[in-house]
DNA sequence: AGCTACATGGAACGAATGTTCGCCACCCAC
DNA sequence: GTGGGTGGCGAACATTCGTTCCATGTAGCT
């Protein structure tokens, strides 16, 4: 395999067009979009790239991406400068973000923190929490509960005086549900976008 | 109009294939998943859904799902008033978060970050950074920069003595590159798992 | 009942699809 | 060099696509 395999780079062309329009082109307009003369070439191609596990026949035989299809490589840190272009051949892991960050899709919820209260421990305000929902959770957990019909995220805690939730920001008291408290569900992600 | 639309139910199926196969079928297929029996009863449906803007076609005259295709309907969880400020923006299981999170698959690269020196920006040790791949950067941005063959995320900073590497930890100090700086990309979103 | 409105069935049609085949150009190994 | 493998070109092909037009059936209304 002398060739540096172009492949990767057709790819990833199609994983920006699907991203963009959420489908896959036909033959001639991928070829368009990479530059290729031929149906036949796409043919070929898509037939490498389906042998590589990127692409698909859906049952009605329809071309589709795989989950493979929708994996980043995920690379080191401190790799020791190789060439930037390295980080390509790296080859160290990928994944998928959301199947790593949402395991349970139908009990997981998405919802945007708003406030500081928990700045110390990260969690900025417009932040996006991925909680799983569920009644039950360890003390130390970060929870998003309801105190006085008002949804908050908290770390969960308790005293000899019974069960508080913790904010993580010094100007913020721990709050002490009055009647009850009532967890909604618990923080297992985090997500947040610059600019 | 007395028959409730089923406009609803069909989307719904529709969105079930979309999820399991990430391809929209072909008229007759889609017939078929609806009990359709006729390909321009599909065709009006089309229309109506594309209407409704949870259908388009992409550039190359291909139906294609749209943003809100994705969106979950909100009365599927019955919660007390107020719910959490639920994040409309991105929700669905395959496409949401990466669609969220990465605009330009082809030019974006996941980082696993090591150490403290981000920590007083919400950014800690082995979070997962979403790099997207390029030389400039404006100053305020965190960077991926090259710094004596090393990898390091910090704010990219100037003074009148030239550009520095702001680190957001006060037991860091600011690195003044040597040589020379290259940035190898812009931190454009961050993502953290609990547990 | 008679009428209208509308969603669907059914068939015909041109356009576009993906497959296939033979051929060429290039690169590497020998 | 020579040979073989590989990726791409170009054209022909049957198939399938989505559109279109008209007929049919049903529901609601007067």
């Amino acid at each position: 395999m002398g060739n540096p395999n172009r492949d990767h780079e057709y790819l990833a062309k199609l994983q920006d067009y699907f991203a963009s329009y959420r489908s896959i082109p036909s033959y001639a307009v991928i070829g368009e979009l990479l530059g290729m003369a031929s149906k036949s070439a796409v043919s070929a191609l898509v037939k490498r790239l389906s042998l590589a596990g990127y692409l698909e026949m859906s049952p009605d035989k329809r071309l589709a991406p795989t989950k493979r299809f929708f994996e980043r490589e995920l690379a080191d840190f401190n790799v020791p400068a190789g060439l930037p272009a390295a980080a390509n051949d790296a080859m160290s892991e990928s994944l998928s973000v959301d199947d790593y960050l949402i395991p349970r899709p139908s009990s997981s919820i998405l919802v945007r923190i708003k406030g500081d209260s928990m700045m110390d421990a990260g969690i900025f305000d417009g932040d996006i929490a991925v909680i799983e929902k569920r009644h039950a959770a360890n003390l130390g957990d970060y929870v998003l509960a309801i105190v006085d019909n008002e949804y908050t995220l908290k770390e969960l805690g308790r005293d000899k005086q019974g069960y508080l939730l913790i904010p993580h920001n010094p100007d913020f008291s721990p709050i002490r549900p009055t009647h009850s408290l009532e967890i909604f569900g618990v923080l297992t992600g985090l997500i947040r976008k610059y600019r």
